[in-house]
DNA sequence: AATGAATGAGCCTTCATTCAT
DNA sequence: GATGAATGAAGGCTCATTCAT
């Protein structure tokens, strides 16, 4: 049950409290940043004018620049893989299951488009960094699940017996490839349809690509 | 055949063949640069060291830094377009058509994994710059290309009747996936295999994906 | 007359005639740029950008920046003394001279405020510059004019018997200093009333600091 | 009187006594910078090879190179208002003000001449930038000064009747042309008088300009 | 834990000028 | 006389990072 039992923080007596976690302002601050200018955009600076840290602060809790794109980059990828194991540990069937991993991850794009984006926007900047290796060992066990999940229904000839390395690729893909066009042109004039509005689509194409 | 009877460029007598083309000498140190550190890395002296040229010659020709990032970008782009246009015409019947689509697509990828990844890489940079207009359109002819090429097909009946928005990545979705995937693990440990090995099976996930 | 027996110029066959000067042109371009952002802003390739020349053809005429910058100064230096000097040859008798210097200037700058302006800012630039010694002739040879033509009337005691190096001061500061304000507030919303709305006052002015 | 007991700032044991105030080194060295070349001088380089400071602490506190010639182009603005605010304050009598108005910036300008060129030099610099509404505040404000001075003596029928927006340039026109004269020609082989040696015709200009 | 002044490497960009054609 | 590609010095500015308080 988590009893947080550190002392109560004194509350200024004059002023309004300063909100529960300074950790999380900062990580807020840095996701506000990079959508609006996009990852690079994520400047001490920035962050700093947006959520009232001093630089020192932003320092004491991250360490440094790339500490903070790695924070917030694993935080929503842990939270995505969540939401869509959740979906998935719900189905009920083969099928059903593998719709459950289109469904769950489009349903989570469309609930927090700024968080997705900034998956897609930051994946190349964190794997450049010194985190590489927990990148790596991170989408690795991701992936290593789903392979897990469909190996018995291989076995049974529910599915194809397809190469594991492209299984990733062929479920989430055409998904993916959705989204992502949609964030990327969410503000302009040129915006297309909410993946909503493809969810049966999209669930069916996963379906068919590796279905025996 | 091959004697392309152009009148032949005059070859200074004494000097070093230089005088190429300025402007494609600077777009190839720019891709070089990407391809060592990430778009990035494209920076005004950069270039100027891997080509030669001088700065004011760089400004001469793409006007600022992002002039050179979209210019190699929108080279690429189109060149990779051409390529896949011309295995496209050279395919009888739909469902070659398909598979040539992806597997002139993957063909491409593997011949030039560097291209293949600043188009990945700066497709963010390029979209965030005074050129998005051009990309759209340019993006929007292709797509469009894809759809219409499809549209007889669709009325014979033989590949299903499906929104068009959806097309792009229903068929592409997947060998992009991988390819991106490939791409940025070519020089970790992890590395996966190449597109090659899985070129049937990708395109036989996209013909999966649209046929009747 | 001045006739000017150049041979005429080839106009060409199928285009607009190149209008008169090149030279002037440039000038009127080099002037146009000044009144947009001030001296600074007079760039070859501002020039360029407006005129039509190339930078070759700006450097044939000019020699180098600096020269467009003095040509301009020094052409409209002597217009602006040219102009007064008319005013002062038609005044009849002292007071009427002194009157005349006010008013002659004070339209001048009217009529071409931005030529005006241009001679304001350029100043400090051409006493940088290898001109100097031009100006400081030029200047010398106006206050010397000024002095020369107020000569008479002080020993006949029509004027006050004051230091020459006070008198351009005395007779054009009020004015200049009014001319300068205005010119520099001319587009702001802090306008102050045309300097022809002050006329007599000004030249009153004048004439109250010398007369005996 | 003079033991102005705020707690002694804590000298450093062994190192030079550097840590006087850094956003005045760097104002003292932008001075520094325009006296020798000009306003155009005021180099961020220039600057910190004059005072030491890093680049980034110059940013830190201007926020760029015309923050600096702003900051200084007021504070100098400033001083010379309060200078001769204070002389005019002590002046007794409607004459004796006058007079205290051009004798006070006189003795201003050829107490601190380099300070003197720089208002005049970078007067147009601060009016293109963005503090020009603060410019144009700070001297409308000291014109209102000025004219409110005058007003009871208007009424009284001490001094002329003269439309208000004319009083600064009838009053310190003469004064002011000549001080620019003089320190434009301060080094040159044409130097005028020092503005002292006409200190009286100079006050008396400025009283016969208005006197009724 | 927090603060913010200071640092300096690294970039982008402008601009006058030259020169071969 | 004209053209415009090429040159390179010079400057402005950003940003991650450190450190004394």
């Amino acid at each position: 049950m988590a009893s947080r039992s550190r002392s109560i923080p004194p509350i200024p007596a004059s002023e309004a409290p300063e909100p529960a976690d300074r950790r999380q302002d900062i990580l807020n601050a840095a996701l506000a940043c990079a959508a609006d200018g996009g990852v690079d955009a994520v400047t001490i600076d920035g962050v700093r004018a947006r959520c009232g840290a001093s630089v020192g602060s932003i320092y004491h809790h991250f360490g440094n620049r790339d500490g903070i794109v790695a924070a917030l980059f694993f935080d929503i990828f842990h939270d995505q893989s969540r939401s869509v194991q959740v979906q998935l540990d719900a189905a009920q069937g083969v099928e059903a299951g593998v719709r459950a991993l289109v469904t769950g991850y489009l349903d989570w794009v469309v609930a927090q488009p700024e968080r997705a984006r900034f998956l897609f926007q930051a994946r190349g900047a964190v794997t450049a960094g010194p985190r590489t290796p927990d990148l790596a060992e991170a989408a690795r066990r991701r992936n290593q699940a789903l392979v897990a999940w469909f190996e018995p229904h291989r076995q049974s000839g529910a599915v194809r017996n397809l190469p594991c390395e492209l299984m990733p690729s062929l479920v989430m893909g055409p998904v993916q490839s959705y989204c992502r066009a949609w964030l990327s042109g969410l503000e302009g004039s040129n915006a297309l349809p909410s993946p909503t509005t493809y969810r049966e689509e999209l669930a069916d194409a996963a379906w068919r690509a590796v279905k025996a």
